[in-house]
DNA sequence: CTAATTTGTCTATTGATATAGACAACCGTA
DNA sequence: TACGGTTGTCTATATCAATAGACAAATTAG
């Protein structure tokens, strides 16, 4: 199912069918099937690929146009705007900004708000603590070339981690945030990996358009030998990201 | 955002209510706040906390109940009758049934077709081969309890691997396959994952509705010393499936 | 300049989607 | 048995989605 193009659409599915379109005409450039500031086919050639009115398409078309993804120009064509999907590594060693290099000109954290609270059971099992005992959560937001990329919400141990919210503001890192606790290396035990529509949420935190697809990584981070420090999860906007697993992970300093 | 329900809808987004809502349903099942067997919340209560009409609740109702998730009697109420998510494998040493027991009572892969080609850019780049020599592409199908839950292409060198279709519709096992060509381990080299809307090809081979998101992974699997042997791309449906990342794996025989 | 190509706009019609209200059928329980 | 709560069915109306056709406006190729 690599490189060709299923060009086609289901009827009566409680999808409009130029959503539809407007969806496949969006992952055909994120695979690549089309270049930056390449033409699209004029929008007769797309209505008849996928056997529908030219209204249709038009309708796909102008929604992408709305989106920042297309500019529909009259007598010439439409053109291409948006860039590649951003590949995000993940792995044992999964740091924010480590492995985005040269794929972005400028990327950073920004922390939208921290709060202590007691530890659900899920945080609690993770961590290793016990139910209701404090937790500081911090809630991040990752950003490249101004675009969010990522966000996520990460639970620390309160007793252990008293300020983790402070250094997180000032540094913007959680590695270096981790570096004032006395933790100069970690590694990822676990993440686990679905996807599903973005919820009302996911469309203002990620800035996506009703109908998108988010990709969701719940992961416990630990210490060396193993002691768990940090619980997370983050969301990740499927239209502008892709994760990618890597064997060979190589240590940060 | 653990354990809180967004439990809000878009309009005018293409995407009818009725199949937001029946999404947001499924999710709410997924993700564990309706129990097996539980009742759903009375049709008019649902139709305020979505602030829709309850003709509309009852749209996403019955497209549950076709889909065999839910069950309606007169009188009583409706009641969630599926299973939850599959958790999948995958790591560095990701093998199909290894990681599934206990999960489910009867899980196989099935071949479904197989073919010698010439290598795309894409499968020569990853086989470290000329492109356009010739490889072996399996097409696979994995299911549990009778129900798919991936959807695979492999590739492999055909000079290498002379018979491997063969070897695969007999033992219906890549590790056992790849054994008799004096493979007796492998690792996952690289794994990327992205999320899309499913097409119509996955329709069919997953078994799924319009508008489902599957999950899709490019992998590449290496020899102890690095050689590349196998290039495949996977296919999940999300709304069965999990992929689960795990740092600690074992060995296998 | 002319012709062909392509996007933009308009009108009209049909079917799907969503709302609204009313009432029937069925279940469990007081 | 009677009642409250629930799902099932019907009618009616308004809006959105999709099709159909025609023509205008802009660009490019000749």
């Amino acid at each position: 199912m690599i490189g060709q193009q299923a060009a086609s659409i289901e009827r009566r599915s409680g999808v409009a069918l130029w959503r539809q379109i407007a969806d496949q005409i969006l992952h055909a450039i994120a695979v690549g099937d089309f270049a930056e500031n390449a033409a699209l086919p004029p929008e007769m050639a797309l209505a008849e690929r996928y056997g529908v009115n030219r209204h249709t398409v038009r309708s796909a078309i102008a929604a992408l146009v709305q989106d920042g993804v297309l500019r529909a120009e009259q007598g010439r064509g439409t053109f291409v705007l948006s860039r590649k999907r951003l590949s995000y590594p993940i792995g044992a060693r999964t740091r924010f900004s480590a492995g985005l290099q040269g794929q972005t000109s400028e990327r950073h954290i920004v922390l939208l708000a921290s709060s202590v609270e007691p530890a659900s059971r899920r945080v609690a099992e993770a961590l290793g603590l016990a139910r209701g005992a404090d937790v500081i959560r911090l809630e991040t937001r990752g950003e490249a070339d101004g675009h969010p990329v990522s966000r996520a919400a990460a639970w620390f141990d309160a007793r252990r981690f008293a300020g983790i919210d402070a250094a997180m503001a000032e540094t913007g890192s959680v590695t270096a945030s981790l570096k004032r606790f006395g933790i100069n290396d970690y590694l990822r035990q676990s993440t686990v990996l679905s996807a599903r529509h973005a919820d009302a949420a996911d469309l203002v935190d990620l800035d996506l358009q009703p109908g998108a697809i988010v990709l969701v990584t719940i992961a416990v981070n630990v210490t060396l030998d193993g002691q768990p420090i940090q619980f997370s999860e983050s969301r990740f906007p499927a239209e502008r990201v892709e994760l990618r697993l890597s064997a060979n992970d190589q240590a940060m300093p």
